[in-house]
DNA sequence: GTGAAAGCGCTAACAG
DNA sequence: CTGTTAGCGCTTTCAC
């Protein structure tokens, strides 16, 4: 590479191997209706110059950036971030770039960068947020498709792709009811999270289907957090004696509650089996035992709203509330009695 | 805002205020020379067409982008987050947009997007990573300014950004000493990581400075996790039974440490004080008790890298390896015997 | 096969 | 004060 004053242009390369900009550019481009020879000297002189294309130039022209914006309301929590990375997969390394733009629940932040983001011309916007709470479209005739990941649009014409949390509390019954539990209590966050009662739902069809009910008779709403988890286990040890399955609105609860069990002297998962929910490493690895949780499989929701959204560039737009599918992580903590090592 | 075909442009503006593009262009830019009436006319046209300023057609005039690339090798992990953060606060909401780049360790994928940020020609790029490791220099003749934050370039013309770990080491013991702690352990991660020995010599240093050597005399070397800190404690236990102080080399390890400790009958922090690294929230907070622990200000570091890569924008570089200072957030895990309450 | 010219949207410079 | 012109870097006609 050669070091000049500023970037080198097609122009320079054009120069450097003797032709004009219109040739060096079908040259480079691999349009036809060039002579090998021709097309070798250009591409040598690119090399030799360092030649890097103008997108800014080629974006004016084709109307197209290449790029996308990615508005997050979660602070970047831990549920955006692999959403984000899942949108990077699907988009490709260098291929169509991120904007990040982390409105933190500001509405005059997410203005500012809407704007920010239009008038840069991304081809489309990703929306992502906190859990699958409900929020407004991020504005109106935007003339670029937009898809929400996670949050999802109060406008049904809107793409939407949340977790299956119903589905996934039915995943967590229906393991434990598998591995030969019935008496399953099920202690999970605040009322006010559409996630906590979803899967709460979820959970309870699960048992109605199996003929059974939630042991203590109903679902425990709390906080998302260990020390809730230890409470809840006492309540529930106090409604229902004999219980020997406790499912956790997510692993924070669940591991506060293998705590507790250890505690008071009774064995995870030989006595009482647990499951949690969001695979959250951290928190499931760590737990004694390790955690069996259910994962929202963000990274692949992330990809899908990357795949939709490219989709809609390409004219192909979708609408509605889609719900993409949770799996279940089997480790020690629901390990069925029978199989216990000696 | 009237919905037409393709974006209005200012043309567009023009003709409906009945000027010239180059009129609107001043009216709408605030510059002087047009008349009151003329650049309300301009204004109202602009407003009603829901104009949106091309940023690509000014960036390809003006030479700048008002775009920064941000480049992690850290899969985006808890590290990285808060100093993605900071970047952002310090180049604004929509001022300067950030171009998210994971390259996930791999040299490939980060030649890719290096080299996309450049044909977008962005001005100016951010490196981050994994805790502090040395690395390679991203690229050779940029003209574009890098700067490092977190991981640090080899090369010591490039600017590089890093919390100063030996200076956290010595805060977390200077505390412990100063709460009247005398008998101080050290459990940290592996060897190989340059932040688990400069937060060593940073603690032998602090006690050699008190006159005091290391509980158990060396430090117990190992993994990042809870369980290393759990068995940390029952190594410690054995070799120095009386003392009174554990600092950890991160949160998850004094997380371990405090369990362990509460399990063998040892109260925190009447018997035995502790002192992690990170201030990791979730750990942390969640831990029994509270976890008083040294925070690496990463978000701040975040934000001088952004505001150093700003200066070095407008013609200000910087260079070396610039150490941020750490600072300690007490909780309850170290609070002085003498102040407990009842 | 190759070159010249026009134009993407915008702004700076210069006329009027 | 306002309009015209030129050009940022690139690609795409359309001549030759």
């Amino acid at each position: 590479m050669v070091t000049g004053q500023g970037p080198v242009t097609i122009t320079d390369v054009a120069r450097l191997a003797g032709v004009s900009p219109g040739t060096a550019s079908k040259a480079l481009n691999g349009r036809r209706g060039i002579s090998a020879g021709t097309a070798l000297r250009v591409q040598q002189a690119a090399e030799r110059l360092g030649y890097q294309p103008n997108a800014l130039a080629r974006g004016l022209l084709s109307g197209r950036s290449f790029t996308v914006g990615l508005i997050t309301t979660d602070s970047f929590g831990r549920f955006s971030i692999p959403v984000v990375q899942g949108a990077e997969d699907a988009l490709g390394p260098g291929r169509i770039l991120v904007f990040l733009c982390e409105s933190r629940d500001d509405r005059l932040r997410e203005e500012h960068y809407l704007r920010a983001l239009l008038e840069r011309r991304v081809d489309g916007i990703i929306v992502t947020g906190r859990r699958q709470d409900r929020r407004e479209p991020i504005g109106r005739d935007l003339r670029i498709p937009v898809v929400y990941a996670m949050a999802y649009s109060s406008d049904p014409a809107d793409l939407s792709l949340v977790p299956d949390d119903e589905e996934g509390g039915a995943l967590a019954i229906r393991h434990l009811l598998g591995t030969g539990r019935t008496t399953i209590g099920h202690v999970t966050g605040p009322r006010r999270f559409r996630a906590a009662v979803l899967r709460a739902a979820g959970a309870e069809q699960a048992l109605t289907a199996a003929g059974l009910g939630l042991a203590g008779s109903r679902t425990l709403y709390g906080e998302w957090t260990e020390e809730w988890g230890r409470r809840g286990v006492d309540l529930l040890l106090r409604s229902a004696p004999g219980l020997d399955a406790i499912f956790c609105g997510n692993d924070q609860i669940a591991r506060g509650a293998a705590d507790r069990l250890r505690e008071v002297g009774r064995r995870v998962p030989a006595d009482v089996a647990l499951v949690g929910f969001d695979n959250w490493d951290v928190i499931a690895a760590a737990c004694r035992p390790p955690l069996t949780t259910v994962d929202m499989n963000l990274r692949q929701l992330g990809r899908a709203a990357g795949e939709r959204l490219l989709a809609a560039v390409d004219g192909h737009p979708g609408s509605g509330l889609q719900l993409l599918p949770c799996s279940l992580v089997v480790r020690e903590s629901s390990r069925p009695p029978e199989s216990r090592s000696p």
